[in-house]
RNA sequence: GGGCCUAUAGUUCAGUGGUAGAAUGCCGGUUUCCAAAACCGUUGACCGAGGUUCGAAUCCUCGUGGGCCCG
């Protein structure tokens, strides 16, 4: 049995993944899979740059609005389950699953590069262990596993709470073994120069909030997403939740956000550049290249 | 025209006589379920000229730039 083969976008911010995937799933009968960490929550839509109703031109969309902003917490493990889920659905189908997101974490676990260990979040714990200084957390981990204290970064309180809490459930963190991806995979990478990225974000900006998006943000901010989870979305949601409170100007927003937005790309592309099976277009994407590898990776027989 | 205030990293601000700090940005990284999050590292400044002093970002004078008040 040969692996589900798919398709996936890859590609900083504002890069222009949406569009491509489109073009893609149009030419080949595809469907497209979110990969995005913010685009799963319903109601987060300008503010996370979510395809409109119009772009998908028909196009069956997954992982979109499937979690609730102010109750839920997606997670990475969350993903895994669901993307696996719609690859085999769509496969099934006789269709061509195209990924596209931002999410690099959630594509590494998805393909087996990284791996994650079967714990859920324990809320209790977690609130418990919060209470306590880093350097106490540092040193219980190295007292309970030190396999993962010797790589862990131990100034990051998040890192290892997490790691205290899989010790807690199943007596030490995993060993990271990099497991054969379950697809046969085409990354496609939109690789485009940092200085025209930095204008598209800006712009974007621009003409996210003449299109509502801080009323967007207020609304929800209504519906019951408190300032603190927003803060936690980060960007959009952080930045405009700040001047929302009136902590900021409305052009300190702007630029704050833009600055954040600039940082986040930084870091997707050095995420991306790591990963040597990425084949990458140059940014405008020549459409026919594009649709070149995609012919040929879906008619060559694994 | 007169008076008062002010000038420190790209930016916002600490530092009132004894080796110039923070936050943020910029640049470079990390990533074992909150990953648009979380975290780490590097870089970088006393407006200019005199003076007082063993020693000046700090005190004095002048200049220059900025702000406020009076006219």
């Amino acid at each position: 049995m040969s692996k589900p083969k798919v398709i996936t976008i890859v590609g900083p911010t504002a890069s222009g993944k949406t569009a491509l995937s489109i073009t893609l799933a149009t030419q080949f009968s595809g469907e497209v899979i979110s990969a995005d960490s913010r685009q799963v929550y319903r109601g987060m839509d300008l503010g996370t740059g979510k395809v409109t109703k119009d772009e998908m031109a028909g196009i069956p969309h997954h992982l979109l609005d499937i979690a609730d902003p102010a109750t839920d917490t997606y997670t990475g493990a969350d993903f895994m389950r669901d993307a696996s889920a719609a690859i085999t659905d769509i496969t099934n189908r006789g269709r061509l699953p195209i990924i596209a997101g931002g999410t690099f974490f959630y594509l590494d676990l998805l393909r087996g590069l990284r791996t994650s260990a079967p714990v859920p979040p324990n809320e209790t714990l977690r609130a418990e262990l919060e209470t306590k200084s880093t350097a106490e957390l540092s040193s219980l981990l190295t007292e309970r596993d030190e396999r993962r204290a010797a790589t862990i970064d131990h100034a990051n309180r998040r890192r290892l709470i997490r790691a205290l809490e899989i010790v807690d459930s199943i007596g030490s963190v995993p060993e990271t073994t990099i497991t054969a991806s379950p697809y046969d995979m085409l990354v496609l990478g939109i690789d485009i120069p940092i200085e025209i990225l930095n204008e598209r974000i800006h712009r974007r900006i621009i003409d996210r909030i003449n299109q509502s998006m801080i009323e967007e943000i207020a609304n929800l901010h209504a519906s019951g997403v408190s300032y603190e989870r927003m803060t936690n979305f980060g960007l959009e949601y952080r930045s405009i939740a700040s001047y929302l409170q009136g902590n900021l100007t409305k052009e300190a927003m702007i630029e704050e956000l833009a600055a954040k937005t600039r940082q986040f790309a930084k870091r997707q592309r050095l995420w991306l550049k790591n990963d040597p099976s990425i084949i990458w277009l140059p940014f405008p994407v020549d459409t026919n290249e594009a649709v070149r590898y995609v012919e040929n990776f879906v008619t060559t027989l694994t």
